[in-house]
DNA sequence: TAACTGTACTACTACACATAGTACAGTTAT
DNA sequence: ATAACTGTACTATGTGTAGTAGTACAGTTA
């Protein structure tokens, strides 16, 4: 389920895209299917219903979800699409990121190991 | 150079500090040599005083740097290994966003690519 | 002594994030 | 029609972080 950290440095809203990216990605919500609605997202999470719907407004813009007023909000049928292209740009900081330690002088394998690691342990 | 983007979402300590630990780390800045005063730094980046004693006090707390009062601030003489270290929890972070890529369906050989890219490219 | 160094404050501004509460309009089932 | 839901759109408030501005003090060095 999605869990939300209220001590992160992350803000909370954005937790909150991520995590529904994710639940759509993995299946858990399927296009088309409506979403919890922004009140009841606000009390199982715990967070306040104007984060709910700042995080739902910044998917909307997206394009992962649609809203129809009255009647709740849906994911859209081309979400997977959408996200895994977002995800593609991901890739790049990724790289920023192991420049700078490949310019510490970290060994390559090690950064290849931590991927290897990511991509065997999907869970936890 | 240092270059401070005061645009980015990252603070512009933070910005110092992991400059200031590039050059470290690159050579650029030899152990035990001074750094240039924090007044100086500071007319040369276009910042404010306090933020470049932020960023050298959080550098002086992790040992990377060490200050004498009345003289300057020094690069400590184990400075490279200690960011290696740090940096090596970092991989740790490419881990976790491996892992947001990979349950989102994206190819781990496009990560890959993204890696070596970064290893061959080490400029820009 | 003069000119530098780091250090340590206070005060202030600006902004992002989050919360709280209210109100309004559309939808749906009874 | 009505009740109970939906999203949307506000205003107001609190809080924490980042950054700037200015001042003062003590140690170091030429």
């Amino acid at each position: 389920m999605l869990v939300i950290d209220k001590m992160s440095r992350k803000p909370i809203y954005e937790q909150l895209t991520e995590g529904i990216e994710r639940e759509i990605v993995t299946g858990l919500l399927a296009p088309l299917s409506q979403l919890p609605s922004i009140r009841e997202l606000s009390v199982v999470l715990g967070v306040n219903p104007n984060t709910v719907q700042k995080a739902l407004l910044e998917l909307d813009r997206m394009g992962i979800v649609f809203s129809a007023p009255g009647r709740g909000v849906f994911v859209a049928e081309d979400a997977v699409d959408k996200i895994r292209r977002r995800m593609t740009a991901k890739i790049e900081s990724i790289g920023d990121m192991a420049k700078e330690l490949a310019r510490a002088g970290i060994d390559k394998q090690e950064v290849y190991a931590a991927i290897e690691r990511a991509y065997k342990n999907l869970n936890s």
